[in-house]
DNA sequence: CTTGGCACTCGGGATACAAGAGTGCCAGGG
DNA sequence: CCCTGGCACTCTTGTATCCCGAGTGCCAAG
């Protein structure tokens, strides 16, 4: 049904279209990549993808522009991915590297992501609920007050501020803080849940109400809630390209979390690259928007994702090759500290 | 040298710009506020505020905009600052008293600021110079690599891990901790360098290159460098207001943490509300932006500071307000915790 | 000092027009 | 059957022109 010259026109389009930001016409095809026809020819052909919805004319007599199919049909089958030279890859480790905490890492990944795409970067802290406990500490604020600090194996440093029914000892504490250790330390935080069930008779009588208020926090605040931590970066990038309806909406969207995990992609285990293109990702007023996402981890399982956010007139193969790249990157960093 | 009619004028045109965003003439003001003068009489006034560079005319025959100096004496002497009603001031409070820590209390923040003020909000965390260490933790991660937690009295959790010279033991670890603690709980970040310098004598000759290593990396990471700390939101506002060079610049200064220090005020202890218009604050590309920021605390002196940021063309009064209520009720919140 | 009158200036919107780019279609040739 | 050159057609875009109205500055009179 297509053959291989009307998907060399359906390339020639979109490549061209996403560096000059202007409809492409038959001429300039034939002009710009050689093939070796005429551009009667190429008319011929863009009527067809035309017909197939794969491109459109803004108006009658301009040249095409992409649809989101035509995208759809270039990611998978025409654009690949473009890899990185050794230089370019030595650059990002080294900078990469330079990271001294969690922080760091996921701020210089943002940034970093940012700047070679040219795009709005969106980078996930690990996930917690995919972590393990490392340590748990408690340290008091007033007698009826402590701080419970979490800190996972990936480095991930988390806090809450527990209220107690009654006042505690600096002894009870040292000993729930020991049971927390003993039997959470090591633990994948999904697992937490059904582990806590089985604490309280480890503890004091006396001091399980006490306990039973860090335990519910645990399970609350920790486990369940507030798990995802996104952080975004290159904002400014957007202004660059121009919106179909301002760039209000998509900057409303940048600062809500729920929007921006729907748009990294819910699915949640997959570490394959993903591309989303305009409307397939089912956000309100993100419709000109496209999202290339993959899942990064220190090993073999994702432990969150990262991904650039930019219009749908994008550079494909060069965000895929980076997005790719720097979660490589991440994830040694990460298994190395 | 300006009478008080004049002054009425030119808060009249004021406030008349800034809801209107267009060059407000002199029959449209005598329209709206009921001065009983004529027409001709308002544009002799205008003539002499626009010699003394209180108001321009983008092009002549068309009504007048204030300039920054005009802004600047808006503000000083005739806008004021709107207080807020009782339901308002309740409604901040409990929305604020919901937090669950820090974190959440400064997220918080910002999105009722951006919310208030329909503009961009900045917040910054609890300077760490100025707060107090409450707890230090040591949780080792291999053998040779430290995580170094350091809490502060204003519930601000800082993380570094620290790469160790030689292998570290248990004991160790816990000698060292317990040394760190005794010495520096309840000291303001600000005093910890000339502590740290005694603390090598009072641990075991065999662990000082260790401690040493904690020492360094608690002076150089926690105290010098890094404490600024920065929140951002309410991006989208900027859409409203229209630039004059396009919100790049504006969006790439928001990125930039050194620069939103910048614009909070540098003066640092400052705890007074206060007004930076257009070109009064010295930064590239935001020629036509002012910021409103008032530090906040918990007590007698500033911790940090919050505000807004905005085009020069700005709701000062309500700004002002919610920037003053705001903070004070954040103080409120981190005194109480 | 204020006021009404009047001429003047300029920006913005509407209209018209020419140029150019790009297309669709058709008939002829490989 | 596919490719190609030619040609008429359709739109957008830029430019020039004009007009209208808002708003001003100035002046002379109250």
């Amino acid at each position: 049904m297509l053959d291989d010259r009307k998907l060399a026109v359906l390339r020639a389009i979109v490549e061209d279209y996403v560096s000059t930001n202007e409809p492409v016409g038959s001429k300039s095809i034939v002009d710009r990549h050689n093939l070796d026809v005429s551009p009667a020819t190429i008319r011929n052909d863009m009527a067809v993808l035309e017909e197939q919805g794969f491109i459109v004319q803004p108006h009658t007599s301009a040249g095409r522009v992409p649809t989101d199919k035509g995208y759809r049909l270039f990611v998978d089958r025409l654009g690949g991915v473009k890899p990185f030279s050794a230089a370019e890859r030595r650059a990002i480790e080294t900078f990469l590297a330079g990271a001294y905490d969690l922080d760091d890492v996921v701020m210089r990944t943002v940034r970093l992501l940012a700047q070679l795409t040219r795009q709005v970067a969106v980078v996930q802290y690990p996930s917690l609920t995919r972590s393990a406990v490392r340590h748990i500490e408690l340290v008091p604020l007033t007698d009826q007050r402590l701080l419970l600090i979490l800190i996972t194996n990936t480095g991930r440093v988390e806090q809450r501020s527990v209220d107690l029914p009654g006042r505690i000892s600096e002894d009870a504490i040292t000993q729930l803080r020991a049971v927390l250790n003993a039997c959470l330390d090591g633990r994948r935080l999904a697992e937490v849940a059904s582990v806590v069930g089985d604490l309280p008779e480890r503890i004091t009588p006396s001091e399980r109400a006490n306990a039973a208020a860090v335990f519910s926090v645990i399970l609350e605040s920790l486990v369940e809630r507030h798990e995802e931590k996104v952080v975004v970066g290159g904002a400014a990038n957007l202004t660059a390209a121009d919106f179909s309806r301002g760039l209000h909406d998509v900057l409303e969207a940048l600062e809500e979390q729920v929007v921006l995990m729907r748009l990294l992609g819910e699915s949640g285990d997959e570490a394959s690259l993903t591309v989303r293109i305009g409307a397939e990702n089912q956000v309100q007023g993100l419709w000109d928007t496209s999202v290339v996402a993959v899942g990064y981890g220190s090993g073999d399982h994702a432990l969150a994702k990262l991904g650039v956010l930019g219009p749908t007139r994008m550079d494909y193969p060069t965000a895929m090759g980076a997005v790719r790249a720097v979660a490589r990157y991440v994830g040694q960093i990460l298994a190395g500290s």
